[in-house]
RNA sequence: GGGCAGGUGCCGGAGCGGUCAAUCGGAGCAGACUGUAAAUCUGCCGGCUUAACGCCUACAGUGGUUCGAAUCCACUCCUGCCCA
């Protein structure tokens, strides 16, 4: 295929390329290309907001390109002390490790073993020295790292921002020179950092990677960027009635935005909404659980909500003696505490069989369908 | 190093000696409506239990004043701004 095909195929979907000529430049030496895609091990579980950038490094290899996967151990075993996400916390060795191992498994989901190396950047970051430090801060300077919207913000409403977090662009820039990267992918919040790989592979005497970044995916609140710590996503490895289910009750505006990232498809201003999620949710359900479980997925889908049955499977729950019903509540978890147990009862959100039970000191003797919010269910034995 | 302003529940942000588990907004949960959409309305929204306005834990931390503190005092830690 000629490099100006090959180009017009991976620029597709893109919200930015830095720059077409450049990486028709670098398309046109008829070498296999290095894809650089960083991630953070913190969390491994890959969900649909990684898939549009992990499907265009597909892309590259369908093109015989050579994806570059780098895992940011060291990073992740230091921190993040941002003042804003404090949840971070350095995670130990171990824990990097088998997230790393999580992360690989599920990316291959995806990506093609055979094209793909995977790199961590604790290769190189356990030896630096802090005069290696200092080199690579001699790169940059305060001003350029103040034009980063997100930095540019906090400075400006006098929020905290560390030192530490000055140093990661650089170092996912280094990141870029050690693994002499050609292309560097990524979300749109990533553009500032992977121009800055650019810098330094400049300053290293490399020619400077093109950096393409992909529209960021909505989390299933319409609001938020997807991700996991924020609890707005569908993982890949997520069943596929899971999968239909979170699709369905997503709202039709992000179902519209969904399907221009995700599927690189315009919606259909003539097809009722509904329908319209529907085959969406059915294709994310077939990408990863094949098309026969997509489709009893959308049956038990509908079976559940649009006919309000019960579900075919449901955990389920012994009855002992003398058990309160907001005891079962509690103690099979429909209800995280027994406070918010006693609440759903007494907010009608309660069935059994059908049946409102409006009584959380009610003692349950017979088996049956437990029903708890729209979704909850639980069989009584 | 000096001066000033702050640190409150998931987030934002009131409270400034009792009636504060703490106003209000957002998020979340539940109910009604519905297409498990959106919008709207209603209720809930720390935990425990003999459910009782009973108990426990909470307003950065530690001590103190007081019959009583998120609210006052001291010290400590953390953040921002200004000066050096």
């Amino acid at each position: 295929m000629s490099p100006e095909q090959q180009l017009e195929i991976l620029a597709a979907g893109a919200e930015r390329l830095v720059s077409h000529e450049e990486l028709l430049h670098k398309l046109r030496s008829g070498r296999p290309l290095r894809v650089k895609l960083g991630f953070d091990p913190s969390s491994p579980d890959l969900h649909l907001g990684h898939l549009v950038v992990l499907d265009k490094v597909r892309a590259f290899q369908d093109l015989g390109h050579t994806a570059v996967i780098i895992i940011g151990d060291y990073t992740a075993r230091i921190g993040d002390p941002t003042g804003r996400s404090k949840t971070r916390q350095p995670l130990d060795p171990d824990q990097v490790s088998a997230n790393a191992k999580t992360y690989t498994d599920q990316v291959f989901k995806v990506l093609l073993p055979e094209r793909t190396e995977i790199r961590r950047n604790g290769e190189w970051f356990d030896a630096f020295t802090y005069a290696d430090v200092l080199r690579l801060n001699a790169e940059m300077t305060v001003a350029r790292l103040l034009e980063r919207d997100d930095f540019r913000k906090r400075y400006a409403e006098g929020a905290p921002i560390t030192l530490t977090e000055f140093q990661y662009p650089l170092m996912q820039g280094h990141d870029s020179v050690m693994v002499r990267a050609d292309v560097e992918l990524g979300g749109s919040d990533q553009l500032f950092n992977n121009l800055v790989g650019r810098d330094l592979q400049r300053a290293a005497g490399q020619e400077p990677q093109a950096v393409m970044v992909l529209p960021i995916l909505p989390g299933l609140d319409g609001i938020q960027k997807m991700s996991k710590s924020l609890g707005n996503y569908i993982g890949i490895t997520e069943s596929a009635a899971e999968i239909f289910a979170k699709t369905m009750s997503v709202s039709d505006d992000l179902m519209g935005q969904w399907l221009r990232i995700i599927l690189r498809q315009e919606p259909d201003p003539s097809r009722h909404p509904m329908d319209a999620k529907k085959a969406m949710a059915r294709a994310l359900a077939a990408r990863f659980h094949g098309e026969p479980a997509a489709s009893a997925a959308q049956d038990a889908w509908e079976r559940q909500f649009s006919r309000r049955q019960a579900p075919d499977e449901m955990p389920e729950f012994p009855l002992a003696q003398d058990r309160k019903l907001w005891e079962i509540l509690r103690d099979s978890g429909l209800a995280p505490s027994g406070a918010e147990a006693r609440r759903l009862v007494q907010q009608g959100a309660v069935t059994l069989d059908g049946e409102r039970l409006s009584d959380e000191n009610a003692i349950i003797r017979n088996p049956g369908t437990l029903k708890c919010g729209k979704r909850k269910f639980l069989r009584l034995t």
